[in-house]
DNA sequence: CCAAGGCCTGAATG
DNA sequence: ACATTCAGGCCTT
């Protein structure tokens, strides 16, 4: 066991993956699904619904993935300065309601827009004295207005929402097999929800979806490319555009490996640290 | 196939 | 104060 395994709870929690997670008395509190995960300073996970989850991936060769994708002096600056950081395993429903309300936002506005959703159509419950709403099923999203949806501060975002829970509702696109299916056949069926672009779909996929080659290509990470790797990467047009994320995205697969979404994570967390952009 | 513009909202900026 | 910009994109033209 070396310290390469020690989980950084903080670190994942404030990187961007997860926004309904809030700290109580040195405890961190966060909804997942129809589930609330308690995480103690010493990194224990207990779940209100008893449930097991793998929140933090431990099932990862965490030492063998930052073997992959330590392939240059930026990544492995990234690595040694924000070890402990993890991907995470969300809820898929809501990592992809999440998500959709993510685009052209910022995490404060998504974070409000999340917890307004979760009050308006999650159920009330307790856990250890302290009050949460769960996130709504798919089904609760799905019969609700356009505008019902937009009192939560989403805006033109809310029709995007009601349609994405009604697939999931319906069950035209079934999750569990997202999970079996590779990187690339999943990735084409969740695109087909409306607001899910490449770079949604990506997030989706390496948060909750179990696709660790996902590189998510927002802004940032834009901008990281051009900053640190502008020589191997280099981007063809000014606007990123459908065919350009995916020329780009299996270049970078092939530099960093399978393991390319941990790649992107720290680079992400370094970043934006580097800029002081506040978290949760 | 690519570029440009619009879109809700509210915190940040000038 | 008040206007304008901009923020972890997507969709349509």
């Amino acid at each position: 066991m070396q310290n390469n395994c020690i989980i950084n709870v903080e670190n994942s929690i404030n990187s961007g993956q997860v926004f309904l997670w809030r700290k109580n008395d040195n405890n961190w509190y966060g909804i997942n699904g129809q589930d609330i995960l308690k995480i103690s300073t010493s990194g224990s996970v207990k779940s209100y619904q008893n449930v097991k989850t793998d929140f933090f991936r431990k099932k990862d060769d965490i030492e063998n993935i930052i073997k992959s994708i330590s392939k240059d002096s930026t990544t492995k600056r990234a690595v040694k300065q924000y070890l402990g950081l993890r991907i995470l395993e969300q809820d898929p429903f809501q990592c992809l309601i999440s998500f959709i309300v993510s685009s052209n936002s910022n995490i404060q506005k998504i974070k409000n827009s999340l917890e307004n959703i979760s009050k308006k159509f999650g159920v009330k419950v307790k856990f250890e004295n302290h009050e949460f709403f769960l996130f709504p099923k798919p089904e609760m999203l799905a019969k609700a207005s356009i505008n019902e949806i937009k009192s939560c501060g989403v805006g033109y975002r809310a029709r995007f929402i009601k349609e994405a829970a009604n697939i999931i509702a319906l069950k035209k696109i079934n999750f569990e097999n997202l999970k079996k299916d590779n990187y690339k056949n999943a990735k084409e069926e969740i695109c087909t929800i409306p607001g899910v672009g490449n770079k949604v779909a990506d997030c989706v996929l390496l948060f909750s979806l179990n696709k660790l080659e996902s590189f998510p290509l927002d802004r940032w990470m834009i901008r990281i490319l051009e900053k640190y790797y502008s020589e191997k990467f280099q981007l063809e047009t000014k606007t990123i555009t459908e065919k350009q994320y995916n020329i780009l995205h299996e270049k970078i697969v092939n530099y960093f490996g399978p393991f390319a979404g941990y790649a992107q994570q720290f680079l992400f967390k370094m970043e934006r640290e580097n800029y002081q952009k506040k978290w949760l």
